[in-house]
DNA sequence: CGACTTCTTGAGGAGACTCAAGGGTGGTGG
DNA sequence: CCACCACCCTTGAGTCTCCTCAAGAAGTCG
């Protein structure tokens, strides 16, 4: 992969061997570039590939049955995109740019391979996919029960967790290359009202989103709001099949 | 594991071979009966674990921001339990029996030796968990755009489809251990409303749900309501590890 | 045959939606 | 350097879905 500075997001669980870098690299596509706002590939699409998100911010879609679009996920740098599709023989969601980005593609094949040749990345993709799919249920679990200010909240939290896990410096403060349309798109609710609940927010004193910018001037009285649960996740666990493993 | 006639989930995607069978039955645990109402193991638990699901139905829930619960799964017989757990040090979600249940646990300690020693398994456990996210993305789209009939109309296919699946035979009539309370918490929306919304169904002859017994009356009519994403399963894809290896 | 759970019905209210138009902001080209 | 245009954000008014609260009917189990 290009860009040697970046962080693969396999190490959210555990630091990659030498060698296990190596064999990703090694599999990995060339570089493609896409403009803010064109599509990687569309939910339908035969033989789904993976991607590597290189550079810049994308987002996975998925078409709701009203029509509209509905926003699964928000990906950064080092993310894996397209994952759920190896289930199908369709693509299940559609991906787009929210920033220029840079991605390379993986062939399927070469997860099979590495399930058999390297058990601790296959181990630790495979965790990522249960918190991928935990966050999915947080999501479902708000957008059943809490009201849309809960929910943006909640969403606001998360991408400033996010964001921090890329850069640890990270203050209150902080880029979001997202636009109100698509926070609403994410949060289930119209852009209407999506405004309005920011202006909320804002008169409670608890988030000032500006110009992509998010402010949290309150964060526990936001986290308060936002009900979410704390949870701590496993870092290296120990019953990961041997780092030595070839 | 004791009921030799249960069908382990995993052959969705590819049947397993004897010695795979023979190692997952190698490393269950005793069998744990439950009563229905009661739970296998609470939200937030510390070392969560992991369950198969030998006979019964139960669910997975979790708290939603407002204090209600929100209902995530259904589990039939043949489905492993709590795998999204594994990323954390505690239990997601709450795991209840809809009916007496049988369960086996596994260590967590096992999952990683099977992705070392079986790791035509392992992969196949990772698709089925795409498969699970796959769902709750639908959930998702159909949570933020969808109103109540479509979203109820579309978890009753759903349930349909997961019944077929485990007997094929299945008609346009079946059995369900779900009370009106447990839809509403599946569906996003008050009991109250479950059962406005079910009568609507009716009115307008697509479905019949009474005492636990759907009847799909008009399939087509259930399926353009619901728009449900057409998708196919992978079921055997050639790029899994070769099946001989040990 | 009771006691409990589950389902059903009604009336009133709140949150979010739709439709529609106006105001900013940044980018591009003259 | 300014003017224009496209995109994005903001505001208002009216409507509808779904919720809340509350009570009563039916079903289920010991």
């Amino acid at each position: 992969v290009s860009d040697g500075t970046e962080t693969v997001r396999l190490e959210a669980f555990a630091s990659l061997q030498d060698h296990e870098r190596g064999m990703l690299e090694a599999v990995a596509g060339p570089a493609i570039r896409l403009a803010r706002g064109k599509t990687l590939r569309p939910e339908g699409e035969r033989d789904p590939q993976l991607y590597l998100l290189a550079s810049g911010w994308a987002a996975s879609t998925i078409r709701s049955p009203a029509g509209s679009r509905q926003l699964l996920k928000i990906h950064m740098p080092g993310d894996m995109m397209g994952l759920p599709s190896l289930a199908y023989h369709e693509a299940v969601d559609t991906i787009v740019a929210l920033t220029p980005i840079v991605v390379h593609s993986f062939p399927s094949a070469a997860i099979g391979a590495m399930f058999a040749s390297h058990p601790r990345i296959a181990a630790l993709l495979f965790l990522i996919s249960q918190e991928e799919r935990t966050m999915l249920a947080d999501r479902v679990a708000a957008m059943g029960r809490a009201g849309a200010v809960q929910r943006v909240a909640a969403l606001i939290l998360q991408l400033h967790a996010r964001v921090m896990r890329h850069d640890p410096a990270t203050g209150d403060s902080f880029h979001v290359p997202i636009r109100q349309a698509e926070l609403a798109d994410l949060a289930g609710i119209t852009t209407v009202h999506v405004n309005r609940v920011l202006q909320e927010l804002r008169a409670r004193e608890l988030v000032h989103w500006s110009r992509q910018t998010i402010t949290i001037l309150d964060q526990p009285g936001l986290r308060a709001l936002a009900g979410l649960p704390e949870r701590t996740m496993v870092s290296e666990p120990d019953w990961l099949p041997d780092r030595s493993a070839a």
